[in-house]
DNA sequence: TTGTATGCGTTATCAG
DNA sequence: CTGATAACGCATACAA
């Protein structure tokens, strides 16, 4: 049987006064008689009475909803960085449209135009990798839709965007190895127009510059991240005149695709040669060869970060009725040791 | 600057037409003036109008979001199985209404809330592990919104739900580890009260007493899912004067913890004990030991039948008004072995 | 202290 | 073929 939800109106009818009572005895409006005023809510709680929200985002022009646009859920650095976005969301009374680029610039378009539709208050989103256009995002914000970027950010400086500074990580990162006495380190990057990719490179050419290294270009190789790309990237390496003592690679799943292989050609991991990553993944924690130094790049406090700002453009919208501020926030990207990597 | 989405109403007025013509104009409605339908429709193109989805939703009282509420999505079955769900609810021009309940009835019930608040059309729900009152979810129906549980779902028979019959799973399991000549098996389950382990203690019952084996409680450990738990269960199991030659474990977690146990004992894994487990994680094709054996349980799958069926309920509702259909789906639990498992 | 009227953007029902 | 108007549920400015 559909049962009809009770709205103000039904309320109104039933007491005898007019709807505009009801909607100030129910939001505790000051001059509003006391008796009245229990009498409404009374029935209303008995009716089981709830606002629409429908009918009020539609009247405020606000649905407390964020779009929240993610590359890939099964990213575990994702599903972390969600359930940041989530913790602060709840934490303001908005709720969180869910959708996946899948990595692919098309979709991420057709996920976009969908949250435009269903009018989304605000957006916050980690770029597909292919992404390199920037049309229909920018055509947001022409809609006052304001737009928090979180780890892969666009190229530009006056956007919102919290980010971890993985050109400074790296640094760090050769640094420690060198002082530990490693030095023919190798990286295993990701594709060249990748910004990912740039950060790294930049970072590990600054890093070992810095210690007065060179650079030996033989120990740069590529992946397209694939398990045999990957396969590929450390064939080149191991048969190197003098390989590598240590291999720096691109994120988790090269890490342990790149372990795998080394494993099958008798290499003793972390012993012959140690591995080292970017933290995208809490997981390797459980196998065999976690890397025995990540940079950790936080998704959860990313995710955090990235709502809370976005609560903030949208007091400021309120407030101003325009956002004129631009927020970013470079997150620290900090050298972490692995409790049970076995070295 | 502030610049306001074009309305019917601002085309209607640039065109000195009523703003049902234009509505009608861009519903391509047949008896409208071919003239006065191009002169609208550019105009619509050329100021970008879009219509107010809310305005329109608001109106025909439908959202087109369906709420998805999780346990946890950092659990690598359940982002497959919103990506199946996803997948799904893109293709019928659905979008997702994102919560997670961390297996806390409490904040279930509060995701629950900030749903119907959100006037989503549908939910879709795993529940979490410790809830057994429903009051929560049966309020809902009674507003007519429509749920469709999948893998965690309630102990009733006239919901809508989709699900992995484990029970059956756990059955096949055993006979065949028993036809491969194991015939001391352990299982290490989860907490009583959860129905999941009640399911897995019955097939495993189930699953000996078929083959004329007798069941030894000893063979029986409980895991509160902690790594504790597990390792606590594991000394019991071990400590036997027959220990077992298989351990089936409650789930991947549980059997990464078990087999790290297992290995700082010395004892050489999936050859002195095999172990099997429940396909939880595809990330543990990457771990050193992976489940030799595993019950898949389609996540994905399961997401997109539950999206499916929500879509068949709505679509029911709009063409009767009421609900009247149950769907229930039940999906095989195969057996799938894993390529790189080492023996 | 309470009621009346208006508007949010759209569609649908009547008239014309 | 087109226009005027009501309605969806609620908030609020203005009246009383």
């Amino acid at each position: 049987m559909d049962k009809k939800l009770p709205t103000i109106k039904e309320i109104a009818r039933r007491l005898n006064v007019s709807v505009s009572t009801v909607s100030r005895a129910l939001s505790d409006h000051p001059r509003i008689g006391l008796r009245t005023k229990t009498r409404v809510q009374e029935l209303a709680k008995e009716l089981n009475y709830e606002p629409n929200a429908q009918a009020i985002f539609f009247k405020q022009k606000k649905t407390f909803v964020i779009g929240v646009i993610l590359p890939s859920i099964r990213e575990e650095f994702f599903s972390e960085a969600i359930s940041g976005i989530e913790s602060a969301a709840t934490e303001h009374n908005y709720t969180i449209l869910f959708g996946q680029s899948y990595d692919d610039p098309e979709k991420e378009k057709n996920v976009v135009e969908a949250m435009k539709k269903q009018r989304v208050d605000g957006l916050i989103i980690s770029l597909s990798k292919q992404t390199n256009k920037y049309d229909h995002l920018t055509a947001l914000e022409k809609y006052n839709i304001p737009i928090v970027y979180f780890d892969r950010v666009p190229p530009f400086e006056k956007v919102n965007k919290v980010y971890c500074n993985l050109y400074k990580g790296t640094i760090d990162m050769v640094g420690w190895l060198i002082s530990r006495g490693y030095k023919r380190i190798a990286l295993i990057n990701g594709p060249d127009k990748l910004a990912a990719s740039k950060e790294r490179l930049n970072g590990y050419i600054e890093g070992l510059s810095k210690r007065k290294l060179k650079v030996d270009m033989q120990m740069v190789e590529k992946t397209n991240l694939s398990r045999e790309g990957t396969y590929a990237a450390m064939r080149s390496l191991l048969a190197l005149k003098h390989p590598p003592v240590a291999i720096i690679t691109f994120n988790d799943y090269v890490h342990m695709d790149a372990v795998q292989y080394a494993q099958q050609q008798g290499i003793q991991v972390n012993k012959d040669i140690i591995f080292v990553s970017y933290a995208n993944l809490p997981i390797t924690n459980y196998t065999a060869f976690p890397p025995l130094v990540s940079i950790e790049q936080y998704p959860y406090g990313q995710g955090e970060r990235a709502m809370e700002i976005m609560i903030k453009l949208l007091h400021d919208k309120t407030e101003n009725n325009l956002i004129d501020t631009t927020y970013v926030e470079e997150m620290p990207a900090t050298l972490v040791m692995h409790g049970n990597a076995r070295v």
